[in-house]
DNA sequence: CACCTGTATCGATGAGCGTCAACATAGACG
DNA sequence: CGTCTATGTTGACGCTCATCGATACAGGTG
């Protein structure tokens, strides 16, 4: 069930291809609900093993790949689709279904959004 | 104890400013020993206190901030101490103190390098 | 020196998370 | 329809972590 439920975290405006969930971080401090909002994605690659999976998803070939092709990170199956489906509620992840095999994509928005939080916005000083 | 001891989430090395743990996310993907190294500081701002901490010190003027400036963030203060620890162990904050408080400062090198691991290699779709 | 303020540490507690084995489901193929 | 492969789900276990109150330490002030 709630296949289609993934909570975005980012404001899905559209005709904005990218709106952020949060200004930069050295901009503002954040509010406690921006801080709620960002830190899942970071808690979502906070651990080793979905770093490795997200990595391996992002840098395959046109951004989407088949579990088969990723789930050599040194844990159990179960494990594996265990961490997908957090990266995947964290909004990082699509999963799509084609025959046999499940392939997993990139949120490219939410790739560039993480990198807005992180850019230096005032680097002098 | 340990006062010195800080795990450097970056390579020490000499006259390169910012050399990066981990080269982009989606460039290739990532060994465990990048991605524990990673995930280490993704994990620091995986939490909505440590962020807002870690925001407020970036974004206070001159990148530095006493903690009497910061701790107002719904927890008590044993509890601040303890997650700005966290962020000093991770390497995303030094501390020093001057006088009767104690100032939080950030690294900006590590900020440059997480930037860097999300910035997208291939922004043509 | 006594006292006050700011910050760190300690010990405990409760919640959350990563992991696995076992089982369930989906599609392909005969 | 039966079976095989690929993937997701469930339940349980152990560990980590976020939080707090109490306490300790540091430094300024009288």
């Amino acid at each position: 069930m709630s296949n289609t439920k993934a909570l975005p975290l980012l404001d899905p405006a559209p005709g904005e291809a990218a709106a952020p969930c949060c200004p930069p971080l050295t901009e503002r401090p954040f509010t406690a609900d921006e801080a709620e909002t960002a830190a899942r994605m970071f808690k979502a690659l906070g651990d080793p093993v979905r770093l490795r999976l997200f990595s391996a998803v992002a840098s395959h070939e046109g951004g989407e790949a088949c579990v088969c092709d990723i789930s050599d990170v040194g844990v159990s199956q179960p494990t594996v689709s265990h961490h997908l489906k957090k990266l995947k509620e964290a909004g990082l992840l699509t999963s799509e279904r084609r025959g046999t095999w499940v392939f997993y994509r990139v949120e490219p928005s939410v790739l560039a959004a993480m990198g807005r939080l992180l850019t230096r916005a005032a680097p002098t000083s």
